[in-house]
DNA sequence: CTCGTGACTTACG
DNA sequence: ACGTAAGCCACGA
């Protein structure tokens, strides 16, 4: 597992300081290429969570994703608490104030 | 290698 | 603003 890729994913969004997130455009560019939606595949895998916080990975809107959206929000809804509580206020599955809590890969 | 799918993005109507 | 279409990259079968 792990190919080269996905682990760059990993490693980008476990470099993202608490309290903030990153969305899928940014890490995908960060990484030198437009593969958002690998991004994404590579969350679904997770292979390292909960050490990665794909929560903290939102759509370039600042929504949360598909998370919830889809069945009622199960796993995921305690995520949104557990943004909140670290500061990522996030509400109706939106970030609020997303953008200024966006982090900026260097 | 080819096809289909996806937690996406952008563009057009 | 919303819906559909096309494009993007990676992964599984």
């Amino acid at each position: 597992m792990s190919d080269n890729f996905s682990e760059q994913i990993y490693l980008q969004l476990i470099k993202v300081p608490k309290g903030k997130i990153t969305t899928y455009k940014a890490l995908a560019h960060s990484l030198g290429s437009r593969a958002y939606q690998a991004v994404g595949t590579a969350m679904k895998n997770n292979p390292y969570a909960p050490k990665v916080p794909c929560h903290r990975v939102v759509l370039s809107d600042g929504s949360i994703g598909g998370f919830m959206g889809k069945k009622t929000g199960k796993t995921v809804t305690k995520k949104i608490k557990m943004l909140n509580k670290e500061g990522v206020k996030v509400v109706n599955g939106k970030v609020v104030n997303f953008a200024s809590k966006l982090f900026d890969f260097e």
